[in-house]
DNA sequence: GCGGACTGCTTACCT
DNA sequence: ACAGGTAAGCAGTCCGCG
């Protein structure tokens, strides 16, 4: 995309977008900064017209560093006073967490955030001595105005102002009693953040986009930057109901028949010109004020700008704009779902690890059960309502993906914008240690705290003390206790209800508290550590935990559940404690991350450390009063047919003894233990099977094992007595006969033999080793096919010196029958040798080999 | 020249 | 640009072997 454009003002009144002055109920999407104007501008939605509102600042709110030199030294220093962008110094009171003393400090304000830093000759390398100068000038707006992002405001006479919701007395009382005792400074604190968690979300209007792109090569992606060829088709789909495929007549492609799978009232419009097309196109996106697209950023929106401006469009007439990293609606926001959904705290915590590979088809198939339109053909040579079909099935799953369950994923992306203080833009496209420091730093600020540099947190408190296990970490982290093998019949899984952010918590953790200035304090220490925690103040980092925690743990969590709620309440409960647990399962972990401003081994070592000392003093407890301890993991411990008074007894004595509060998690009817740690198969009272770390259960396992293992957990899931096995050991050996049969007999699909890996990295990177994988990719490569990082290779053993062939390029006669037995094998034993059940005999004594070897 | 012991690399998982 | 711990399978290396 070029580079110059014109200024957002310009753009805007191109784009009739409005400037506030007096506007109704809005919400803040997004705030920015202005170049040509040199001041902040915000995104305001208004509520019941769904029209997008620009705000400029005119408060005369400055870019500014902070410096510990006195105002007349930096006065006197003749670089800082006639550098162009110098505006003026301020005397400021700072209260410095690190030290625990009050400063004063000069502000040095500049006309435009680059003369603060990023501009080359700035004032932050003349200064030097500086403070919170690498704060993006957008965010150190939000964190002085107190705005929040995702919250109500009106525009009254050109003036912002915040819309206080008011939460009914009944409700805060249930709130606070949660706190009760707690500081004064956590009761203001909790005044600030509730309205976040009460206030509704609105509806947004949004339009889903997605483009097709004529290519010549159909194994190639037409690149974005050069836009060489045409826009075949342009499916919008709409929250409020549009449904439409803009598509290209093209001389040599018939429109064919309209495939029945597209429903009815989706409109397709035929074009004689691209260039209608993709104005149209245009025409529509402004109506809506939030674009979504499924790697707009890298290529659709990239590709409609390039190729636009190639068909003689103007940039007068592209609502684009090109940010630093993303691409941005002049009438609006966008919102690109990869961008969001490729997030890892996302994946792993809001969804549960439920999509493995970052692609449409496969977030859609995990989420919303239903995936890409599937085609034989190249995209090029589709007639063109199967093309019209295949494009809006796309724009379909994306807007899906936004609204399935009650508008789940929107309201998510709201809450976590409350939350972290951070616009729309941001929340969707930065990782989790974003989110944690913009919501600390914007806490710093509300709390007069300055923000200490990096070099000085790690100067004071140190690195780390303790040896990790595993080569090249930095500290020791969680116990994993060694499992007892075998069978166990009623066993209760009690757990510690997110025991890193109770610990930080409760022993008042922060990079200010660990190993603090008073000489007093160095008595408290962590066990297992020579560090000590502070106990004359509160850790600002434990304060916001404290708050985050309790009130997810205590009232989001059990409210999300209770059925006496109306499910319109219990659905945002259910998103808040969502949003909650993303935030607060991260917020231990960035602080043991080279990379994050606030960095403090000592904190995150002592974290783990207090981890290892919970755990360990509840089995010893355990024991001592006569519980069986089978087997436990950081923050849980399996207990083998308690008596449910002693029960009892522990959990107390844990919330008593160690301040944490331990809760009965599950209850197996039984589990099995391999052996391993990581590794057990336990049956719910109900049947079902909960299954952690065994090898069938991988997704690189193949697809026939995998089905195979399935069928076995099928029956161990309706075994409910020791008795039983024997039955149930009787029908595994069937499968296990009859699925080796279909093997022997070759009666499967090569797919099925498929071992599916992800490349982590591009091909060229793999110079220590070459995985087999690798060698399977490199296969594909020299066949014509490209692979890239993300890309999931499947592979097939077959007999030779290679060793593997790519799926797309082997025969079922090539295979090597023996790498599978082993597959096999070890897959099986993981389950059958806790039950005593030797996998080789379970096929009457005859070899499994002897399947193959015969055929 | 070959096989076993070992280490290291890579991926996928658990908390 | 959240953390560390566990496991599997393979690649690559070293060592011993008259």
């Amino acid at each position: 995309m070029e580079r110059r454009e014109k200024t957002k003002e310009e753009r805007r009144i191109k784009f009739k977008a409005e400037l506030a002055h007096n506007t109704g109920l809005c919400m803040l999407l997004s705030v920015g900064y202005d170049g040509k104007k040199r001041c902040a501008v915000l995104k305001l939605l208004e509520l019941d017209t769904q029209k997008v509102y620009y705000w400029y600042d005119n408060t005369g709110h400055k870019p500014y560093l902070l410096t510990d030199l006195p105002q007349e030294v930096v006065l006197n220093n003749p670089r800082v006073v006639s550098h162009p962008g110098f505006h003026s110094v301020e005397l400021v009171k700072k209260y410095d967490s690190l030290n625990d003393r009050k400063v004063l400090m000069t502000k040095v304000k500049a006309k435009d955030p680059l003369s603060i830093g990023g501009g080359g000759n700035d004032l932050r390398t003349i200064i030097r001595r500086v403070w919170e100068a690498r704060i993006k000038y957008h965010n150190c707006y939000i964190y002085d105005r107190r705005l929040v992002p995702g919250m109500l405001y009106v525009v009254r006479d050109g003036r912002l102002k915040r819309v206080m919701v008011k939460i009914p007395d009944e409700l805060k009382r249930e709130v606070y009693a949660i706190f009760e005792g707690a500081s004064e400074e956590l009761k203001t604190m909790l005044e600030e953040w509730l309205p976040l968690f009460f206030v509704k979300v609105p509806k947004i209007e949004r339009l889903a986009l997605d483009i097709e792109v004529f290519s010549p090569e159909p194994e190639h992606v037409p690149d974005p930057k050069e836009a060489k060829y045409a826009i075949i088709a342009i499916s919008l789909v709409s929250t409020d109901g549009l449904r439409k495929v803009l598509v290209l007549e093209r001389e040599d492609v018939k429109r064919g028949e309209r495939p029945d799978y597209m429903d009815p009232d989706v409109e397709v419009e035929f074009f004689k010109e691209e260039r209608d097309l993709i104005l149209a196109a245009l025409d529509t996106i402004i109506r809506y004020p939030v674009l979504l697209t499924y790697n707009g950023d890298d290529f659709d929106l990239r590709y409609i700008w390039n190729r636009a401006r190639r068909l003689g469009i103007t940039r007068d007439q592209i609502p684009f704009t090109s940010e630093r990293d993303h691409i941005d609606l002049v009438t609006g926001v966008h919102v690109d779902l990869y961008r969001f959904f490729e997030n890892r705290s996302i994946q792993v915590y809001a969804f549960s690890n439920k999509y493995k590979e970052v692609t449409l088809d496969a977030i859609s198939q995990a989420l919303l059960g239903i995936g890409k339109v599937k085609r034989l053909t190249a995209i090029s040579e589709l007639s063109l309502y199967d093309l019209a079909a295949y494009c809006f099935r796309d724009a379909r799953l994306t807007l899906e993906l936004t609204t399935f369950n009650d508008d789940l994923v929107m309201k998510l992306i709201v809450l976590l914008m409350r939350i972290t203080k951070l616009s729309i833009n941001e929340v969707t496209r930065t990782q989790v240690s974003t989110w944690i420091r913009n919501l600390v730093y914007y806490e710093h600020r509300r709390l007069n705290y300055l923000i200490p540099n990096k070099e000085d947190i790690l100067q004071r408190k140190g690195e780390t003390t303790t040896r990790a296990i595993i080569k090249g970490k930095k500290y020791k982290g969680a116990i994993v206790i060694q499992p007892k093998v075998g069978v166990h019949f009623n066993v209760v899984v009690l757990d510690f209800a997110s025991l890193y952010p109770s610990i930080i918590s409760r022993w008042n953790l922060s990079y200010d508290t660990v190993r603090c200035p008073h000489p007093e304090c160095r008595k408290n220490k962590v066990p297992g550590t020579p560090h000590w925690v502070c106990t004359k103040r509160r850790g600002i980092l434990s304060q916001i935990i404290w708050l985050l925690r309790d009130i997810r743990v205590y009232w989001f969590k059990p409210k999300s559940k209770d059925k006496s709620l109306p499910e319109d309440r219990r659905s945002l409960f259910s998103v808040v404690q969502q949003a909650l647990k993303v935030i607060l399962n991260a917020s231990y972990g960035v602080f043991g991350a080279e990379e994050f401003p606030l960095y403090c081994p000592p904190v995150a070592e002592s974290t783990t450390a207090i981890g290892r000392y919970v755990i360990t003093r509840t089995t010893e407890k355990a024991r001592e009063i006569g519980l069986e301890v089978l087997y436990g993991d950081t923050d849980s411990v399996f207990i083998h047919n308690p008596d449910p008074e002693k029960l009892k007894a522990l959990m107390e004595w844990s919330s008593k003894e160690l301040g944490i509060d331990l809760d009965i998690d599950k209850k197996y009817r039984y589990v099995t233990f391999s052996g391993l740690k990581k590794n057990y198969l336990g049956v719910f009272e109900d049947g079902t099977v909960d299954i952690k770390g065994l090898i069938g259960k991988k997704s690189n396992t193949p697809e026939f094992v995998r089905e195979t293992f399935y069928e076995v957990v099928n029956i161990l899931g309706q075994v409910k007595s020791f008795d039983e096995f024997k039955e149930a050991k009787e029908r595994i050996r069937k499968i296990m006969v009859s699925r080796y049969t279909q093997l022997k007999n070759r009666r499967l699909t090569l797919d099925k033999l498929a071992i599916r890996v992800m490349m982590s990295k591009p091909l060229y990177s793999y110079t220590k080793t070459t995985p087999q994988h690798v060698k399977a990719a490199k296969q594909l490569v020299s066949a014509g096919k490209h692979v890239k990082p993300g890309d999931v290779i499947w592979f097939v053993k077959v007999r030779g010196p290679e060793g593997v062939k790519p799926v797309q390029l082997a025969r079922i006669d090539e295979i090597d029958p023996d790498k599978y037995v082993d597959y096999m094998k070890t897959a099986f034993e993981q389950i059958l040798e806790p039950l005593d059940i030797d996998f080789d005999s379970i096929l009457g004594g005859r070899r499994l080999d002897s399947f193959f070897n015969n055929s």
